[in-house]
DNA sequence: CTGGATCCCGTTAGATACTG
DNA sequence: CAGTATCTAACGGGATCCAG
């Protein structure tokens, strides 16, 4: 399947909160870097031509003093912004979910439960 | 805000096939190894451990000869199977149109679009 | 001064071999 | 079969340099 390659994009670790970012209309490079915090140059750089080169973001040059240059959504763009919302919004919406899971994870090491001659034991 | 935890692990490289592939039931550690093409024995089981301690998945180990350990989605991990194969559903609707916009980019260097003095110029 | 390219280095993923 | 251990190659972070 070549969903394989756009997953790999969309998958890696910054693609989604720049497309994030830039649902509510252009950005520049700076608002960016400001905006995903932990981000480096370089990989914003990367990240925004690996987005440019999908056709999800345009790259807009000002060649003014200083130079600026703002990133936008294409139409195609938009449209992949809804799955990403809903994915953001359930990481919202679970995050206390996901905590106390994690919480309960670190103090064990043993699988949740274990099947012995047909019955399911569960971890207490 | 704390969505950038749970965001990294949902956006890593695998998570997101994982949990597609358990859409449909539970799986063993194999068939999702042969099931996930070129991931490798390590990446597998870290992303797995990684998504049962966010309680996404559980584990449940069959102490047979030989050993057999299915993974199945949470009730948490089946929330997430909604935005998930929204998103997948994108990818899979528009895979020609990047492919094209990834043969379009390949063929230049130059930016989308330059402003000069107000005006948008597009490339041709 | 902004956006970005380049280099060096530490961390991480991938390949392979080995074990309960 | 389902992992772990180890080694190596690739990738990301940070500093530095550069063009406009």
């Amino acid at each position: 399947m070549a969903t394989r390659q756009i997953l790999d994009r969309i998958g890696d670790k910054w693609s989604l909160y720049i497309v994030a970012l830039l649902a509510n209309g252009p950005r520049r490079f700076s608002e960016l870097k400001r905006g995903i915090d932990g981000i480096s140059q370089r990989m914003l750089t990367l990240t925004l031509r690996g987005l440019e080169r999908d056709g999800l973001i345009t790259r807009t040059l000002y060649p003014t003093i200083p130079p600026r240059v703002d990133y936008a959504l294409t139409e195609l763009g938009s449209k992949l912004l809804q799955p990403v919302m809903a994915l953001v919004n359930w990481a919202n919406e679970h995050q206390t979910a996901i905590a106390a899971a994690n919480q309960r994870f670190d103090d064990k090491t043993e699988p949740d439960q274990v099947m012995v001659q047909g019955v399911v034991y569960e971890r207490r």
